[in-house]
DNA sequence: GCAACATATCGAATAAAATAGATGTGTGGT
DNA sequence: ACCACACATCTATTTTATTCGATATGTTGC
């Protein structure tokens, strides 16, 4: 099993890459086919491919299969999930504050 | 110069390395020198450098020189940087939304 | 069933990141 | 000035990620 640190380093996986950016900024304008965003980003198809499963399985975005086409879009819950986390993550309580080091 | 996906992954660097996450909640009860991370984290001393340079990099910590020990701590302008970028990383609008594909 | 298409998966090459040990730099104490 | 300490930087190695071409899978239309 995954531990919360890895669950959450996956989430953010979604965002440290610059092709992937690219991508979740083409989704802002709404769903979205593979085609679609493979004609505006200059990455081989299988690449595309592979950036849009780390995309499905950080959970920021969500796929849909119709006929022969894979749309991508935001998937809301996975979203929200997110900025849930970085609150989590970025909390910080005040005490212990100005302890000197190693005391 | 970077561009603005470069950055925006910079920024999301701090977040997807199981050990910045474990280093990053260790700030979440303030400030902490270094000593004090490396005793609670299973890494090297040098590596631990190097996570920190990482987290400063982003803009989510910063650091503190006081005689010997260097203090890290949330960057509160860089965490709340962070929550607008992702913010605006995963606005979608809804128009073209149910839009056939390739058309 | 077969051909054409859209996408996923596989395998291999390359690039980038994480790690550790050795060494360098700056600080405080004597 | 010297030594000890805290941390950063350098170098090399290992691990992980990105990328592409080839192939496999699943769908549609004939």
């Amino acid at each position: 099993m995954e531990n919360k640190y890895q669950n959450s380093a996956k989430v953010f996986k979604a965002f440290c890459d610059e092709n992937r950016l690219i991508l979740l900024e083409m989704l802002q304008t709404g769903e979205k086919c593979a085609c679609d965003l493979l004609e505006n980003i200059n990455i081989g198809q299988s690449t595309l491919s592979h950036h849009m499963k780390i995309l499905c399985e950080s959970g920021i975005v969500k796929s849909r299969r119709d006929g022969k086409w894979t749309y991508y879009s935001f998937s809301e819950t996975g979203v929200d999930y997110a900025k849930q986390l970085l609150d989590a993550l970025t909390i910080s309580s005040k005490k212990n504050m100005n302890r000197k080091c190693c005391e």
